[in-house]
DNA sequence: GGGAAAGCGGACTCCGGAGTCCGGTTCTGC
DNA sequence: GCAGAACCGGACTCCGGAGTCCGCTTTCCC
């Protein structure tokens, strides 16, 4: 069964609204929020997803994947410990523009535990690379990098700080930390 | 004039339980479970504190004193550098088995802002310190570390990390971004 | 173009936690 | 020991955000 045109065309408007309100706002922006943005009824957005979580699974998750892209690429490249950090570094910078991309890399929704799990491992195989290559603690696992800089960046984001270069510099105080 | 007998051993009482709730829970606990622990009602418990945050402050600031000490005795100590690692561990390791310590710290409550300043200039001085010493590096402020350290104890709390040894590990890592 | 199904939206309920009210109880000064 | 002020506590209001309901509108298919 086709969808109406009116329903696919609220739907493609809800996902658009939620993507900058939660942008901007980060997760704790209100249905009510989205549903203005997108011009229509929150009952509209309910009507799509389920609960306000499936929503934000469904925008968070396009940047999960962006974001795992990124690690494999920086996996694959020869020089781990410069790759490390030079994703380290532009993920804050990202980060600090997009506060959906920092939200889901944070988010704990089962909905998307199947992508943070890709992503770890993807993570993990960076960090195996650059222990290999002598530029990192032997003892480091994803998850510490995850926690540090999940940390940091939460603590900025708390503090409103919009600047990506103070984002930038945390991100190498938290490659510092890797370091041997 | 002075306080009725009753109303001074219930406020006794109220903060005892204030203590210990928020130790137990953080501050996330409901004015109702502090009450309940007291075996108060809840009107008694706004009766001595106009605010939950009043109260808050009340029992955090405590912890914040005893924090800042540790601070100033640190900054008092001849080698900097290590007194700041064993400051950082030690925090750490304090704060894992009590969230009040943690939210103190992390707290932003105005009500406390003199009293994290003040905490602030102590570190400011450790850090300065260590850096006239050679064991951290030149472009560090305590705002960093602040960053660094909450954002780290924030996460471990999140996840409901509750072994100090892990908390420590983490300062640890902390610490190693802060080396020159 | 007409009717039925799908979709719409705003007003509604529900829920949890902060903060308030007031009839009943307990302390204190004389 | 008694008057009355101070205090008590539980039931209440208030508030904001998630999720639901239902009378009305739009679309789609014939």
């Amino acid at each position: 069964m086709r969808l109406r045109a009116d329903a696919a065309r609220n739907g493609a408007l809800v996902l658009d609204a939620a993507r900058e309100v939660f942008a901007e706002q980060g997760l704790s922006a209100g249905i009510d929020d989205v549903a203005a943005r997108a011009g229509v009824g929150k009952a509209t957005v309910y009507r799509c997803w389920p609960t306000k979580d499936a929503l934000v699974a469904a925008v968070t998750s396009v940047r999960v994947d962006e974001f795992t892209a990124r690690v494999v690429a920086a996996r694959d490249e020869p020089d781990a410990p410069a790759a490390f950090a030079r994703l380290m570094l532009d993920a804050a910078e990202s980060c600090a523009g997009n506060k959906l991309l920092h939200e889901g890399l944070i988010s704990e929704t089962p909905a998307l535990a199947a992508k943070r799990a890709q992503c770890r491992a993807a993570m993990q195989e960076l960090i195996d690379g650059a222990i290999a290559a002598g530029g990192m603690r032997a003892d480091l696992r994803s998850e510490d990098v995850t926690l540090l800089f999940n940390g940091a960046t939460s603590q900025l984001k708390a503090a409103g700080e919009t600047d990506p270069a103070v984002w930038r510099r945390y991100a190498g105080l938290v490659v510092a930390a890797t370091r041997p």
